[in-house]
DNA sequence: CGATTCAATCGTAAATATACGATGAGAATT
DNA sequence: AATTCTCATCGTATATTTACGATTGAATCG
């Protein structure tokens, strides 16, 4: 995108937008959910369960990890990729936090 | 972005990308932190809140508007930004779905 | 009516994201 | 040692994002 002035906001919120960015596409939502229900961690199956190549496959891991939500682990000949218990458990908290409050309140009044 | 093959995910996933899209940017958590605390609908605050050029804020109130998560009522010679509540709903439910299973299960053993 | 105010939109530059084919690295198997 | 398998990375084309200044549109105020 554009060059986004992660400075001028606070820590929180680019770590909320960081972790948003895991499921704002749905290649990576489709990965998370597999890996949520296939308990052991899969990872070539990813390539044959996604509709993309699998260097694309690849670079969403890729960003997953990087976020912090996802590791793998090298098995040879195939790497075991997981979600992150940490990480999610922070997910799950910093979301519950922010779409707690109640927008009951009518506005424009 | 890229071209992003929308046709072949669910619209569930789709939906989910795009909740997610609304969180995925500092300046977007920023803006709706700030239409939660103030439950009156401030607007032209936002461009003094945030450290953003006006027509920067114009356009990240724009997406959130084509999500769904915010709406803007013209009050002249104002404009007046609320949560859609509906749609707050919806995102509560939609993370809180796919957020919810433990990941206590160890993995790569 | 003219000036002012608020917000949307236009136009644009630069960075990033998405996707894929091709290639490379590492390990096991033949 | 050569082949095969799995996955990461490189290189690249294209689209989208982010950001801003400038302009426009609508409406109030003097």
């Amino acid at each position: 995108m554009g060059v986004t002035k992660t400075q001028v906001f606070t820590d929180k919120q680019n770590r909320i937008a960081d972790l948003a960015k895991a499921l704002a596409h749905p290649a990576r939502v489709a990965i998370i959910q597999h890996l949520l229900k296939e308990k052991s961690c899969v990872c070539g199956d990813l390539v044959e369960v996604l509709p993309l190549a699998q260097a694309t496959v690849s670079q969403h891991l890729k960003e997953l990890k990087n976020i912090g939500i996802l590791h793998g682990e090298i098995n040879p000949p195939r790497v075991c990729y997981c979600i992150n218990e940490t990480v999610w458990q922070e997910a799950k908290a910093i979301f519950g936090e922010i779409l707690e409050p109640d927008v009951a309140v009518a506005c424009c009044n």
